[in-house]
DNA sequence: TTAACACTTGCATACTTGATGAAATGATGA
DNA sequence: TCATCATTTCATCAAGTATGCAAGTGTTAA
């Protein structure tokens, strides 16, 4: 890594704004991503959405799911590593539940997005450079 | 796939609620999950959060993160797939910025929420009151 | 047109993830 | 206590992803 190409766009030769900024506490971003990540899985984002609806055991929720036991307790303990979802023995079984409602409302925010957004998953990025111009 | 354990939890062992419900717009799961994907890797969100802000050139970008360009190149690429960034020629140069106040909005909440979120994973999940008996 | 610059893409390699069955652990009830 | 059920952990293999290098594309300026 690095590479000190003594780049020759000059300091005026392109939109230099200020990008001065710290790294953005990187503890933060790292968390951010590992969260995403925990629910950048279909699989996973799907079981979040299930337990949206109420909690529930890994049994139910294998069988909603219509996988392994094995396979949904491996998920559903990444998810908990990220502290997306929280679990309680309710005798013989375990329930999951969402953590709390930051999480609901993330989740819900979610699919309300993936729903909204232009559907042009690999199809039409052609959208390059037309709109926006309202760069502030 | 699939196991048909014929489960002895009987109907009324757990606390089944409404497991009825549909699987919440596959469609609408698998884009987001795409979109959390791309920014679940903290090299990408970085970028996400140094385009937060203000647009960029790739070769700023590559030295703002001390990478190769082809790299940086690579990492637009996937950023773009999913719709969160946008490019823009501008002369020489590409400029990319986050794709809408929507994308910009989603990078700064991750970013608020991971720092406030307790680093402790079992730590203040004390709620774990009883609220489960509506069954419908 | 050509030279130089900005960026992208293809490829090989290295690393990360995910699914699965089998074995281990924890709880409950007989 | 033991038997049984619910869930987790482990080892492993397959599949997916990231990165750097080098070659290729597109722009600007002379």
């Amino acid at each position: 890594m690095r590479k000190e190409k003594s780049a020759p766009c000059g300091p005026d030769d392109h939109p230099l704004r200020d990008r001065r900024s710290p790294p953005v506490n990187g503890q933060a971003l790292e968390r951010a991503s590992r969260l995403f990540r925990a629910i950048g899985d279909v699989a996973r984002l799907r079981l979040m959405a299930l337990l949206a609806q109420g909690e529930a055991c890994v049994t139910e929720l294998a069988k909603a799911e219509g996988e392994e036991l094995s396979t949904v307790s491996q998920r559903l303990r990444i998810l908990r590593a990220e502290n997306m979802v929280v679990r309680r023995r309710k005798g013989k079984h375990i329930n999951y539940a969402l953590a709390d409602q930051h999480v609901m409302d993330l989740v819900f925010n979610a699919l309300a997005h993936a729903s909204e957004v232009s559907p042009a998953p690999q199809t039409g990025l052609n959208h390059e450079e037309d709109h926006q111009h309202e760069q502030t």
